[in-house]
DNA sequence: TACAAATATGAATAATCGTTCAAGTGTTAA
DNA sequence: TTAACACTTGAACGATTATTCATATTTGTA
């Protein structure tokens, strides 16, 4: 039995199961919450964060990225994958010279709505 | 000289120095950028996406949540304190039982943004 | 008072993650 | 063709993190 087994898991009794089986049919798909969870993981760093951020203003190359946050242009990289795969930067190539921009423009959206919180509280 | 060692570590020369100039002068202070991060940082992870999601939609006990996401209450609890830390969610006593809700109103802004983004990409 | 229920918390463990280092592409230019 | 440059990539290391387990704490109740 279902129930049974949340009990189990959960290690108490249900409160109001009312509340918790409106809110169940309320949930997104557990693949949405998922992916949701995701994107946010990729802006949860600092180093993507400022990456992102200078992308926003302008396009760059690696090594122009790597001079203004002051790390190594490998490390650089690896974060530009990271955004890649999230597909949140796209790149062109001229010679041997790689250059990134934003792939979104929502997520100047998201950030701002980030900062809001940040700055209301105190 | 900043400009040696930003070199040594990088690992590469600049290529465009006057566009590196430009976006250091529009970044946001070091501080802001890191706030930011830890919020997102605190969104990237499925349990708290859903316990966030949950509570947008109702009020809940720990035990609610528990048996809502098949989880331990220790689990909850533990999820709960952090994001009882980033202001995300408030609470009231009631006897024993402990009922917490958003604190935040533009956290479902900053959700539906992320959306936005995951399901228009194919 | 003693007990059970709801929640919180500290320590431990396993998994994940960011950076570094070293070695690899691919492209330009000598 | 050789060398230098811009960038990428894989492995390794240390740090962080989510969950579990055991143990508190607080409150209602017998």
């Amino acid at each position: 039995m279902k129930e049974r087994d949340e009990l189990d898991r959960c290690d108490c009794n249900v409160i109001h199961e009312d509340v918790v089986n409106a809110v169940r049919e309320k949930m997104p798909s557990e693949e949405n919450l998922y992916d949701l969870a995701e994107l946010f993981k990729v802006f949860g760093d600092t180093t993507r964060i400022k990456i992102l951020w200078a992308l926003a203003e302008s396009e760059m190359c690696v090594c122009d990225i790597a001079v203004l946050l002051n790390m190594t242009q490998s490390a650089i990289s690896h974060q530009l994958r990271i955004l890649r795969q999230a597909r949140l930067v796209k790149y062109r190539k001229e010679g041997k010279i790689v250059y990134y921009s934003l792939d979104d423009e929502h997520v100047k959206h998201i950030f701002n709505q980030g900062l809001i919180h940040i700055n209301e509280k105190y």
